[in-house]
DNA sequence: TAACTGTAGATTGTCAACAATAAACGGATG
DNA sequence: CATCCGTTTATTGTTGACAATCTACAGTTA
C-alpha cells in the first residue's frame, strides 16, 4: 500500500508553495507582530527572490487566513480577537470530533499506527516540559492534534486543520510563559490518546470537548498578557 | 458597538481576490475541463488583465484545491475521483453537524431568520424544478448549504464550506441531467428546514447525515456518466 | 493654536521582456 | 518496426521597471 506519488508532489512542489510554508513558519514563530504590515520588496530579497513570486505566496497565506490584505495598502499579519479564538476553536472542535468517528471507524492497524505515532509525541512532550521550552512545547501541542486528524486520511480535513493549527499556534504564542500548567497539558492529551486506544467512542468525544473548551478560557481569560484585544 | 472597518475592507477588494472569485465561477459552471490545463496568457487576456495578478488568482485556487500546480508545467483543474467525493462529503457532513450544533444552541431570532432565508431558497428551487434548470438547480442546492452554515456566524467555518461548496458543484456538474430525481431532492432540504425550524437536534443531524449519504451514493454509482474515473 | 491643504516619500499594483524548463515532434539507428 | 536521441516549440518561472495609490509631514491660513 505504498503512495509513489507521494514522491512526484514533493519533487515537483511549485515555488509558491514553498515560500509561503517558509513565510507561515516566520508568522507562527513570531517573526512579525499581529498588525504588522510585510514588506513585499524587504521580504523579497530576504527570502532570496523577486516580488512576483513572494506576492503568489502572500495570497496563499491571504487565502488561508493568516494575513489580510487591503487594497493598495498591502498585506498585514492576522490580529486575534477573542471572538476569533472562539471560532478557530470551534472549528477545530468539529474537525477533531470528525476525525475521532472517523478514525473510530477505520480499521484497527488504521488506529494502531496513529497511536504510535501520538504517543511517541507525547513523550517528546513530557521532555519539553522539563525544559520549560515553551516554543517547542507549542509545536509539539498542535503536531499531536494534526497527527491525531491525520490519522483519518482525508486530505481535506488534513488541509484544513494544518490551517486551524497555524492559527491556534499565533494564539498560543501571545501567552508564552502564560501557558497553562503544563502537567494539566499533558494529561489531557493522553486521556484523548487513551480513549482513542480503548475506542471509547463517548469519552473520546468528551475528552476533545473538554480540551477545546478549557483552551478557549486560557486563551481569552488574560487578553493583556495575550495580547488579543477584545 | 459597530464595526466601521467592514465596509473598509469590501471597499478595498484586492485585485487577485477578485480574479480568483471569477474563475472560481467559471470553473464550477463547467468553463474548464476536469484535468485541463489553465493558460496563463489566454486567460490573462481573456479577463483584461496581465499574466501577474492572474497568477496570484490561480495560487489562491491552488490553495483552496479547485487547481493542482505542477511545477514547469502549469496549473491543472482538479480531477475528481470517487475518493475525493467521499472525502469531501465526510468534510462538509462535519462542517455542517457542526453548524446545526451552533445554530440550535444561539438564540431563537438568529435561528429564525436563517429559517426565512431557507425558506426563500427552498421555493426558488421548486421554481426551477418546474423549469429543469440543473446550473441554476445546483447552484440553489449549494446556496441552500452555504446559506445554513452562515447561518453560524463563524467566518472561519464559512469560508471553508464555501470551499466544499465548490467543489461540490463541480462533483454535480459531471452528473447533468443524471441528477439524482428532483422532488426528493426538495424533500430532503425541506426536511432538514423542518428539523431546524422545530428545534430537533437528533432529527436534524439524521436528515443531513442521510442527506449526504445520499448524495454520496448518487455521485459514486455512475463513473462514466459523471466523467469521475475510481 | 488648530485645522486644512499641498507636496514628498514610500509602498503596492501592474506590466512586458527575458530565462528556464518540459513536452512534442522528427529523424536516425538497432 | 520499435526505440532512442536531438531539436524545436510552447508554456511557465522570474525579474526589473513603471504607474497608481496612500500615508506622513510641512506649510499656510483662519
Amino acid at each position: 500500500m505504498a503512495a509513489p506519488e507521494a514522491t512526484f508532489v514533493l519533487e515537483g512542489r511549485p515555488t509558491a508553495q514553498l515560500i509561503a510554508d517558509q513565510l507561515r513558519e516566520l508568522i507562527v514563530q513570531g517573526a512579525f507582530r499581529p498588525g504588522q504590515q510585510v514588506n513585499e520588496s524587504a521580504l523579497a530579497s530576504q527570502l532570496n527572490t523577486s516580488r512576483g513570486p513572494l506576492r503568489e505566496a502572500l495570497q496563499r497565506l491571504c487565502q488561508e487566513g493568516i494575513l489580510v490584505s487591503k487594497r493598495n495598502r498591502g498585506v498585514f499579519v492576522l490580529e486575534l480577537t477573542a471572538a476569533d479564538v472562539k471560532e478557530i476553536y470551534a472549528v477545530r472542535e468539529a474537525v477533531e470530533l470528525a476525525a475521532a468517528h472517523t478514525l473510530l471507524d477505520s480499521g484497527p492497524e488504521q488506529i494502531a499506527t496513529t497511536v504510535r505515532e501520538l504517543k511517541a509525541i507525547i513523550k517528546n512532550m513530557a521532555k519539553q516540559v522539563k525544559a520549560s521550552d515553551w516554543q517547542a512545547l507549542a509545536r509539539l501541542d498542535m503536531q499531536f492534534h494534526t497527527t491525531f486528524v491525520s490519522g483519518t486520511g482525508n486530505t481535506r480535513l488534513i488541509r484544513i486543520y494544518e490551517t486551524l493549527a497555524a492559527e491556534s499556534r499565533m494564539c498560543i504564542l501571545g501567552l508564552e510563559v502564560a501557558y497553562p500548567r503544563i502537567d494539566v497539558l499533558v494529561q489531557e492529551h493522553q486521556k484523548i490518546l487513551d480513549h482513542l486506544e480503548a475506542g471509547d467512542r463517548q469519552g473520546l468525544q468528551r475528552a476533545i470537548q473538554r480540551h477545546m473548551e478549557k483552551a478557549v478560557e486560557d486563551l481569552t481569560s488574560d487578553p493583556e498578557a495575550a495580547g488579543i484585544s477584545a
